[in-house]
Parts: C-alpha cells; sequence; structure tokens
DNA sequence: CTCAAAGTAGACAGGTCTGTCTGGTAAAGT
DNA sequence: ACTTTACCAGACAGACCTGTCTACTTTGAG
C-alpha cells in the first residue's frame, strides 16, 4: 500500500495531539498505524522528523483554511475569531498544537520552534492585512495584539470551560478594535 | 542539613521551568541539588510530588506578590499587567510555569492540572475584584478577558520578540476596559 | 519477466527513566 | 547512652524509548 506514509502521519496528528509529543511513542504509532517499524522509519528518518511534518502540515492547513474563511476586513475578523472560539470550545480541543508543541520544545534552536515561529510570522501578517483592509489606524501594533488574543483564546480554550470563550473572544476583539488608545503608551 | 528539601525544590524549580517537567529527570536534579536518591524519595515519595509542589509554590508566590502590587482598582491592574508584560520580555522568560506545565500534562484528571486550574480561578477572581473595585460594569465577562490577555502576554512572551509584549498589553489592557462592547454579544 | 521500491514481523542494542534497596554516617533529641 | 531522623553513595530491577538490523513478501514500472 502506497498510503503508509499517510497512515503514519493521520495518527501521529491524532496522537501528538491528544497526547502530547514526548508522551506518545514510536511503537505506539506503528502499531496504530499497522506499519512495520522499518517502514516508519523509511519514511521518517527520526522521531523529530516525523514531529516536524506534523506541525508543517498543521500549519498548511491554516494558512489555507483561515483566508478562505468569507468576508471581508472586519468581518472576516469577526468570522476568523468566531471560528477559532467556536474550534476552542469544541470538545477534544486540547489547546493550539503549535503552542503545546512549542512547550514541549524549550531549546528555541529547535526545527521544532523554527515552524512555531513561521506560524506566529504568518498569523500577525495575516492579521495586519485585514486591519491595512479596514482602514485601521495603527496595524501593526493592534495585529500583535490579535496574536494575543488567539493566544489566550487557544489557551483558555484548552483549559477553561469552553463556554465563555466564544464570548470573551469577540468581545476582546470588538474591545481591541474599537478602542481609541491603539498605540503603544 | 536540614535544608536537602529546600534545595532539592530550588533545583526542581530552575530545570522544570527552563526545560520542562518530562525531559528533566530525577538523576539531574539530585546530582545538581547535591542530594542522595535516597533522600529525594525521603522528602518527595514520587516525582508527581515534586512536580506539584514546584507548582503549587509558584501557586503561592503569586498569590502573594500580586495582591501586594501598588494601586488600587484600575491602577493597579495596569501595574499589574505593567509587571507582567515586563516579567514576559526580560531575558530567560520561557512562559508561564502553569501553562507549560499545563502542556505537558494532557490528562486534565491529572494533579498537575487541578493546581492550574485552580490558579486560574484564582486569577480570574482577581481581576474581578478589581474591575468591582472601579466601578466597571460588568466584572465577570471582562475578568475572564484579563485572563485570556495575561495567558496572551505569557506565550507571547515566551515565543515572540520580547519588544512589543510590554505595548501590547497595556494597550490591550485599555482596549478591553474602555471599550463600550463588553458584554456578550 | 525482472528488479527495485515499499511493505511486514520482530529481535536487538544501547540508552534513559523511575523507584527500591543496601549500607553506612552524622546529628540531635530524650 | 540510646534511638530516631536525616543524610550520603551508589547498585539495582524493571520498564520504556529510539533507532538498527535481519529476513522475508508484495507490488509496480520498465
Amino acid at each position: 500500500m502506497k498510503d503508509a506514509r499517510r497512515r503514519i502521519l493521520d495518527t501521529a496528528t491524532r496522537l501528538f495531539y491528544a497526547e502530547g509529543v514526548h508522551t506518545v511513542g514510536i511503537d505506539r504509532i506503528i502499531a496504530e498505524a499497522g506499519v512495520a517499524k522499518a517502514t516508519f522509519y523509511h519514511h521518517f528518518k527520526a522521531k523529530d522528523v516525523l514531529v516536524c511534518a506534523y506541525l508543517t502540515e498543521q500549519y498548511d492547513l491554516q494558512r489555507v483554511a483561515l483566508p478562505a474563511m468569507p468576508g471581508e476586513g472586519r468581518a472576516k475578523l469577526e468570522t476568523v475569531f468566531s471560528k477559532l472560539a467556536e474550534i476552542g470550545s469544541a470538545p477534544g480541543f486540547r489547546g493550539c498544537p503549535f503552542l503545546n508543541a512549542a512547550a514541549e520544545f524549550a531549546d528555541p534552536a529547535h526545527p521544532v520552534r523554527a515552524i512555531v515561529a513561521d506560524y506566529r510570522t504568518w498569523f500577525t501578517g495575516f492579521m495586519h492585512g485585514l486591519l491595512v483592509e479596514t482602514g485601521h489606524p495603527s496595524p501593526g501594533p493592534t495585529a500583535h495584539q490579535l496574536l494575543l488574543l488567539r493566544d489566550g483564546v487557544a489557551v483558555s480554550g484548552a483549559l477553561d470551560s469552553p463556554e465563555r470563550v466564544r464570548a470573551s473572544a469577540l468581545a476582546s476583539l470588538r474591545g481591541l478594535l474599537d478602542t481609541r488608545a491603539q498605540g503603544a503608551l
């Protein structure tokens, strides 16, 4: 079967996300994916490579899905955060895969951290673009504030009761966009 | 020496925070603390107990330090977030110990997660109290929004360049407090 | 048809981890 | 003087981890 690599990556995605990268071993992945160990190491030179492949795929998925959401400018911002809050309050949500992975890899020089940094840079730029569309007076600082909000939604969705997340996310978004105190102080 | 327990906890705090809980082993802790293995297991029945002691101590420290900060009501809120941003942009900052620990313990029933949940409940209540002092019209939802902001500051301080964190934290705080769109939508 | 690529099963080496245990020392209270 | 408590040094068991290896089978392209 040609889809052994696909099965490995799907299984790893499920287990890494649900239980963490370090706690899930290769033996578990190959057992649940139904592949032999040699097959695994044929497709992925080491476990770290698999972890990077997992995160890169998540990055690629978001990079396609978020810009494809409906709306323009401010409406799209509301749609994006509404969707983020919906995901973050859904059952099975275990936080942002990038934040969870970064917490498990303390070394900032690790390749995993580079992928996380790339994702964050991309997300901030995506926010910046939408803010420029709306004619926001300080898109740079505000884009970073929206990154903070995104992180808060992801963390709180994983750790707190999910009911409040959606309301807080949208209220915060409006607070950040409507205030007159945008700049640094 | 009676301070073996203290040395163990100090060493564990330093290593757990800097490198993560799972990646730091008992052997490493006892070596750097300069204690025998039997001494370690005399004071802490298991590694998990040490992890809980580490987090509980961090919780206790914050529970004392934050309310003791200067100011009243809104001024205290600004002081608190200013301090959080300062810590979050200092060298050596590796994120919030509670969030990092929670990311390493996927099981919500684990004792570590209970400590994290307690901390978050306490922090939200602390915010709520300060908001009530300021006469804020919707202290409940806003307190939760400030929890999200706190999470964002902690995460971004660990993963992004620290310069922007302080400005974003205070601008976001003002945005959340000054907006007219507080409630759920 | 042939042959390389991709697959299976599973043993194995070498390392790390937690937690237990033995054995002995030092100090401190009673 | 005695006994308990805390401490040190380090061996050890048992589990688990990653990554390599042998040996064999399947499959698909040329």
